[in-house]
DNA sequence: ATCTTGATTTTTGTATACATTTTTAATTAA
DNA sequence: TTAATTAAAAATGTATACAAAAATCAAGAT
């Protein structure tokens, strides 16, 4: 097992809901927490905090950011944007050799069976990520779409969502790399555009008809 | 004068050049120059870091990022992705107050008349991103953009480009808001998208240009 | 009852000191 | 000469202590 940075801790603590969406986190509880001194909790919580992992609250403190419907969905809109672009600047470097590397990946993400919906996301991440770093010719793309993967993450996390939508997306994901590898590369973005939309459509509509259901809860008592 | 934040004097500092491409950035040296302890320094760097101003040189220590022509064009083709989808998201929020502010703005920018490269290219920024931000509807998208121009305006301040290319960028941002006005929302996001696309291809040959000269100059005197 | 005002408490910001790691330089062997 | 190894140095990481700021709460005025 190996030992985790405090920033990689929090992290992995904020996804998993250990500081759930609203929390405050000061430096002195964490540091207490976390049985560090103030100035690693500093350094983890300002980096989280530019990543966008948390939010100001107020003007000196941090919280765990809301999950709202609507920020799912600019996310995806994000994905969209992005990911055929990142795909389309690898394109000429995705070599057989770098496509083998993704199956692998791929194969081996089928084999891990009981994975939360967070952790099958972040995997789904990687593969991705394989194939737009090919060549590391974008650089900043990928650092970008990194941050809005580390934001997808806690949506994924939120709930065990559409169980059966996993054996799609690991379909798509194998025609994906079938496409590649013959050279068809139009066809390739088109898939990885529908690809995204699908996966976000599921989850904006999941979010949104949780949100509706927790509002009318919290109404229907008041009035 | 307002005073700064080590962070914010920074930022400045290497967009103007104090601290130039390739420097290595240690907290000991600036935390003398600066006149504060190393804390409020660490602060700032991985602040610098997480915004991609300054990248990792080594195991432990950070530098200020080389430019490249290829970067550049990366950058471009990002805003190229994002700044139409911020407009397209923005746009049932932008009433007329809202375009009333921006043209405000744009007279505000033109009336300056001695600015470098670098600050013009932040006003104009400024501009596009009180477009995106009505409603308040994209805070990601808007901070990802942020990102992005943050490191467009080192591009910009790296040399005096184009001189008369600012007045044909003030043109079409008039012609921007027109459109806007006039509810022509998809010739507004078409100009958006070549006025973008122009800026991006002048950086990108000017950079280009300028690398041919300094790498036959490196090689000619050894060979 | 609500809104100010001021004092109290909590929290964050920064300096200093020390521990650990990284980097650099020098030395030795191949 | 080059590469590897090791010792010196410099730099970063962390803890503690203190200063400044922010948030909280209670008392008083409207």
């Amino acid at each position: 097992m190996k030992t985790l940075s405090l920033y990689q801790q929090l992290r992995q603590d904020i996804r998993q809901g250990i500081w759930p969406a609203g929390q405050l986190m000061n430096q002195q509880k964490l540091s207490d927490y976390y049985q560090v001194s103030r100035i690693p909790v500093r350094d983890a919580l300002q980096q989280l905090k530019a990543e966008g992992l948390l939010v100001m609250a107020g003007k000196a403190s941090l919280k765990v950011p809301e999950l709202s419907a609507a920020e799912a969905e600019e996310l995806y809109q994000i994905r969209l944007a992005l990911e055929p672009l990142a795909l389309e600047r690898a394109l000429p470097a995705l070599s057989f050799h770098q496509l083998g590397r993704a199956e692998d990946l791929l194969q081996q993400i089928e084999q891990q069976q009981h994975l939360s919906a967070a952790d099958r996301g972040a995997m789904n991440w990687q593969f991705h990520a394989l194939l737009y770093q090919a060549g590391d010719q974008s650089p900043q793309l990928l650092q970008l779409l990194h941050r809005v993967h580390q934001q997808v993450e806690r949506y994924l996390g939120f709930q065990e969502l559409a169980l059966n939508y996993t054996d799609t997306s690991a379909t798509e994901h194998w025609q994906l790399l079938q496409l590649l590898r013959d050279g068809q590369s139009q066809q390739a973005l088109t898939l990885l555009h529908s690809h995204i939309a699908q996966a976000g459509q599921l989850l904006v509509q999941h979010l949104t008809a949780l949100e509706q259901t927790t509002t009318s809860q919290q109404s229907s008592p008041a009035d």
